[in-house]
DNA sequence: CGTAGGGTTGAAACGATTCAAACCTAGTGG
DNA sequence: CCACTAGGTTTGAATCGTTTCAACCCTACG
């Protein structure tokens, strides 16, 4: 586990390469990048830092702030009756999470921190204020519960349609993508979460996973060693997933 | 299937009774009830009509108008690349239809309808700019996409943690709440759906559908006469879904 | 060095799928 | 009115993928 080498305060700036070249510092998710200064200015105070294990929220709890990741990762999850989890999603730098609180202005599911992980806070009825005044802002606060749906849209069709291989794969190409800083060909990624973590994702056993890590493993495909994953065969990796494509159109 | 009997024009009437007795006549969501005059007036216009197997939109068809069922029922669905279907959900009167466009302003599914069923559209660009004007709306507006999060959410839980007959029960007691006209009890239920439509729906084998059926009609919990369900022991039926009750909280 | 938790592996069991066939039912035309 | 068809639906038997249970391994950490 890391030190406090993470704690280091960043300043008011928010994004430093706005949008071109290098590696962007994206703590904003891009639907808001483009809203007006006064909305950016009363967004980034607010600083929060969890632990590991720490929770953000859990279920039944108020909404009172919508958060932006800003480094770390955080997991989201829900529960059946008899305990069994279905974890929503990993969130990483840039992602925003608490959004499915705003229809029962409460949390219907929990949020803890898979590693030491930096928030900021945006205060829900602020940002209801400044985006009923600023059209940018409604826009993108519109778009980014919209992509939310399409996220958890393309995550049912994984559950419902693709069998455990093209699960793990697609998840993998999923945090590697999201993960990746750009110029880094996002070849390497350092999970935090665990086996059981992925699994109560992918709805599949823990050991079901393991067995799919070395058989992708096997196949030379990628290289395990504990929770740092090497990709090594990336275009036979997306083979293996059944993704939607837009151009194909069947009856349906 | 029925005749041009649900083409009967309603007038520009929106709700007969707003919120309180009576069988409500739940063209509108609730989230949308609580909006102005002038959006509602503006909002109503616009009707459509689709015959059994006419589509609302295809993937990749640009946003024009979110769309609010008004009779009948639409279902939305994805594809996999290599064809298979995953049935997003099932919509009837007074649901929005559409709302995972936003992000992209393109459609990332298919609606089609599963019978004759009245639409009205909502010009998504009025819709904005209506929400801008209205806080009512804006605020309505991020409540129904927030909901259908939500939705989402719950559907993400059945489909990686809960088992065939769960999935079948969660969709039964769904729609029957769904469809019921409040007094009604809703233990009769007529599906407009066909039984793929189902197992596409729950991420199963049509033939699997089948069996469950059976099976529940055999334990007694329900009577099955074609696509004519009446629900026998609602409770029985209940049991057999692990849903998340927001009480209870284990570690996760 | 010892422990604890996460991770892996194997064998057996189970649930759901697949393939094949038969069965309804609604709609069609003689 | 009836036979005929086509789709949707049901049923059975064999198969497959994933889970379960149990044991073991590894590795980080005190």
């Amino acid at each position: 586990m890391k030190k406090t080498s993470a704690l280091h305060f960043q300043p008011t700036v928010v994004n430093e390469t706005p949008r071109d070249g290098g590696q962007p510092a994206t703590y904003f998710p891009p639907e808001l990048m483009s809203c007006g200064t006064p909305a950016i200015a009363s967004i980034t105070r607010h600083q929060r830092v969890l632990r590991k294990g720490e929770y953000l929220y859990h279920m039944g709890d108020p909404l009172t702030s919508l958060h932006i990741v800003r480094s770390g990762s955080v997991k989201t999850s829900r529960l059946t009756s008899d305990g069994r989890i279905q974890v929503i999603g990993f969130h990483v730098a840039g992602d925003v999470i608490g959004v499915d609180a705003i229809s029962a202005m409460q949390h219907p599911s929990n949020a803890v921190a898979l590693e030491t992980t930096e928030l900021c806070a945006i205060p829900y009825f602020w940002l209801e204020e400044l985006a009923q005044s600023t059209r940018e802002l409604q826009r993108g606060l519109l778009q980014l519960l919209s992509r939310e749906i399409v996220r958890d849209e393309e995550l049912l069709l994984m559950l419902g349609r693709q069998n455990a291989e093209a699960r793990l794969a697609s998840c993998l190409l999923n945090l590697s993508r999201r993960t990746s800083t750009g110029n880094g060909d996002g070849q390497d990624l350092k999970l935090s979460m665990s086996r059981q973590d992925l699994a109560d994702h992918l709805g599949l056993a823990v050991e079901t996973v393991s067995r799919l890590f070395t058989r992708l493993q096997e196949q030379g495909i990628l290289r395990v060693r504990n929770r740092r994953i090497h990709l090594i065969d990336r275009a036979r990796l997306e083979t293996l997933v059944e993704r939607c494509t837009s151009s194909h159109r069947l009856q349906a």
